[in-house]
DNA sequence: CCAACTGCTAAACAGTGTTCAGTAACTTAA
DNA sequence: TTAAGTTACTGAACACTGTTTAGCAGTTGG
């Protein structure tokens, strides 16, 4: 049967082939203005042929938010395992999810803010990648509190709002709501509360 | 000069009709789905009469977003006069804003969340609704940081910090970021994060 | 060798924002 | 009153978008 593992072979190619092709429209713009066609016309396909591998424009960014997701796994992973303080280590979290969002603008809003990958998730009823994610936050707060860095009731409502503080910091500078300040102070201003966020405690 | 007066007013009202007729469609859909065509059909013109009075689609939602500021801003006054001490001030001033963003998701979503309205804001390199709605809350810190309520080394990034809180939260859950809580506990999960944010302090 | 299946595409459908030439009605001045 | 000028408006077009479908070549299996 070496025939229908080689077409399986390049149906995954070709995915694979359409999800890059995608990437790189994407790295420049926005997932709004990376059309179908744009990306048929790169891949030298038709834009029909698209649907054969995906169910729709949903779909692929789907996918991509999932790929966005592996590469924050990864640069938490780098962070957390180095740092034995559990208060230092969510700080350090927090630091490399804010600049996360810095240097991977388009795959943040993927992931935290287009409403596009969540049209997909809805039907499943379940968001694993943010699930996984939001669960290595929950475990480095839970360790915080054991070792009495500072109290919660409840732990997952002290997780949320630490991840509400840092994608409300990246959101707001990704979608341009800074335009009242300087631009030549802004970036030590985003630091500042960069910084200010990190150190933030329950009352 | 009468009739160039009643022609003015005359313009001001079309505006007025194009601008309440987009509101009305706006409630249901999000920006992206309103079409000019659907505002124009409701209106009984043709497509291209808006085009006489809104430059573009992003002008009428520049005006849209100006008129969220404007619900903001009442809204936040209502709070804001009653409350002699400035940190429960503050708090009372997070939660009306978080409340704002839920009870009103589409005008917090054109007003902190889309693009749209600041392609619009670029070219005039100041968005003057954000700064005025930003000052209020600078005020208000200060007036904490002067009754000694907490201290700041620098009083725009815990504003800012206080803010990128708040809508760090709002904009998760308008944008469906909590899918993977159970539905029957998120309200009561988003309550206890609103609480735990709004008592936050500095370290 | 022929039937079946596969991979692919041209073309169409229904929608979008936006522009522009042209029309019809109203206003102004002779 | 009439002719000229101005204004308000629109039909149609342009260049896009996501998505579907009928049909066409080429490969595969009996």
């Amino acid at each position: 049967m070496g025939i229908s593992e080689r077409k399986e072979r390049e149906k995954e190619e070709m995915k694979k082939l359409i999800l890059d092709t995608s990437i790189k429209l994407f790295m420049r713009d926005s997932y709004e203005k990376v059309s179908i066609r744009q990306i048929a016309k790169e891949i030298e396909y038709s834009p029909a042929t698209i649907y054969l591998y995906f169910k729709n424009k949903d779909d692929i960014f789907y996918e991509l938010h999932k790929i966005g997701f592996e590469k924050l796994k990864e640069k938490m992973l780098q962070v957390t395992i180095s740092i034995e303080n559990p208060l230092e280590r969510l700080r350090e979290i927090g630091k490399a999810y804010i600049n996360f969002g810095f240097e991977n603008p388009e795959f943040y809003n993927l992931m935290f803010i287009t409403k596009a990958p969540m049209r997909k998730i809805k039907e499943c009823k379940k968001w694993n990648c943010g699930f996984d994610a939001f669960n290595s936050l929950l475990q480095v707060v839970q360790a915080c509190v054991d070792a009495k860095e500072f109290e919660s009731e409840n732990i997952e409502a002290t997780s949320i709002a630490f991840w509400s503080s840092c994608h409300g910091l990246v959101s707001l500078v990704l979608r341009d709501r800074f335009l009242m300040f300087p631009e030549d102070k802004l970036n030590k201003l985003i630091r500042d509360t960069t910084n200010f966020i990190l150190k933030m405690k329950p009352a």
